[in-house]
DNA sequence: ACCTGAACACCGTTCAAGT
DNA sequence: ACCTGAACACCGTTCAAGT
């Protein structure tokens, strides 16, 4: 498929745009996953030299920020209906584009995602908390808690979906099985099983009601 | 330093225990970050050979386990006091500790850790809202809930924190300017100095508050 | 401006061999 | 069981050079 063989000398382009390295970057991610999105590898399906991609986006780092983009893509912000159903279509949403997206997710946290995306899902929100009577500084604070909520939640998710049975996985390197010693663990050994599971639809929903019904009634106390 | 010329032939033995792996492991963590965390980087530091490790741990993933559950080491869990603001305790020490290790926090949330110390931390939240007639699976739930947020806040938090100008960084790679058109982003441009804050101590505080409202109040609704 | 060739300084992990 | 030597198959990034 690619990395046939170049057939360019030094001066001569291959034609290639930062759309097309955005692209191939995407098409590697779902077909091979995040640790599969590698400069060489993305350059390789492009059919040039890996520091041909140096041309078009500043280093890997920009590249996996525009990935966190393109992953909002098709997220469409509703402008009608009731202001706490059109905050949560948004964030079902985004919650959905994240599990389809798991290797992504970690790193949305642990970056400001400043992309026309993210900048139009998130006007959209403060837009919708405006109706609501949540506004100024207050709306800032209650869209970034509803962002670590999603995004948090949809990580935890991933993690366990991704991570099918960790317990095994870690028996070999620690010593877990306290966990199941009622003596030391009385609460965590009866609800072992309830632990290993994550329901992460439910939980989603039931913190976004939580936090909006929070949010609403603190706007109306002031 | 370390990496000395290594005088050890093949069948002599350093002397190696898993507990000096993790204890290399965590002293580049805090002087050189994340990234440097390597096998070879540690096993340099041990002066020994970089497959060495592997007798003493399963792979670099083990290892990266027993450093967040080292993270965690000195929160104690209080056992007396209001149910509530136990749980807020130790949420806030965790947060404080997950602060401390910035680097680590974003792989918490996508790693389910059933560590020592986390299973610790994990039956006195149990027992805490044992307390406050939190129980069964709901308690899971509110557990599962709360670590979102303490996770999530903190790696928000951390990568504002170590990013500190993100929007002119990323500005040679999008068209970001978007966000400070009035006419597009309303919303967005007029908090656009609040946005780029993110005050986790704040935010932190009011999400847990708002939760455990909640979870209070569906608890005695029951 | 866009691309190649070559190189630098790294990675994690495995395999065979030594005591 | 614990460790070394050597190797495999990779990384991101830079620098000089070509058109």
């Amino acid at each position: 498929m690619y990395s046939t063989a170049v057939v360019r000398t030094p001066g001569q382009r291959a034609g290639i745009t930062r759309d097309n390295v955005v692209a191939a970057a995407r098409a590697i991610l779902h077909e091979e996953g995040l640790a599969a999105v590698s400069m060489r590898h993305v350059a390789a399906r492009l059919d040039v030299a890996p520091n041909a991609l140096y041309s078009h986006v500043a280093d890997k780092n920009a590249l996996i920020a525009l990935l966190i983009d393109a992953m909002l893509d098709g997220i469409e912000a509703p402008t009608s209906g009731p202001w706490r159903d059109r905050v949560t279509k948004i964030l079902a949403d985004t919650r959905t584009a994240m599990l389809a997206h798991g290797d992504l997710v970690p790193l949305c946290l642990s970056r400001q995602t400043i992309g026309p995306n993210a900048l139009r899902l998130g006007e959209a929100i403060l837009a919708a908390l405006h109706v609501g009577g949540i506004e100024g500084e207050a709306a800032v604070r209650a869209l970034q808690l509803m962002l670590v909520h999603t995004i948090g939640a949809s990580a935890f998710e991933v993690g366990r979906r991704d991570d099918p049975d960790p317990v095994s996985r870690q028996r070999r390197g620690q010593e877990t099985a306290a966990a199941l010693d009622p003596a030391t663990h009385p609460h965590t050994s009866g609800q072992s099983e309830a632990i290993s599971r994550f329901p992460g639809e439910t939980v989603f929903q039931l913190g976004l009601r939580l936090l909006l019904d929070g949010l609403a009634r603190d706007a109306g106390n002031q």
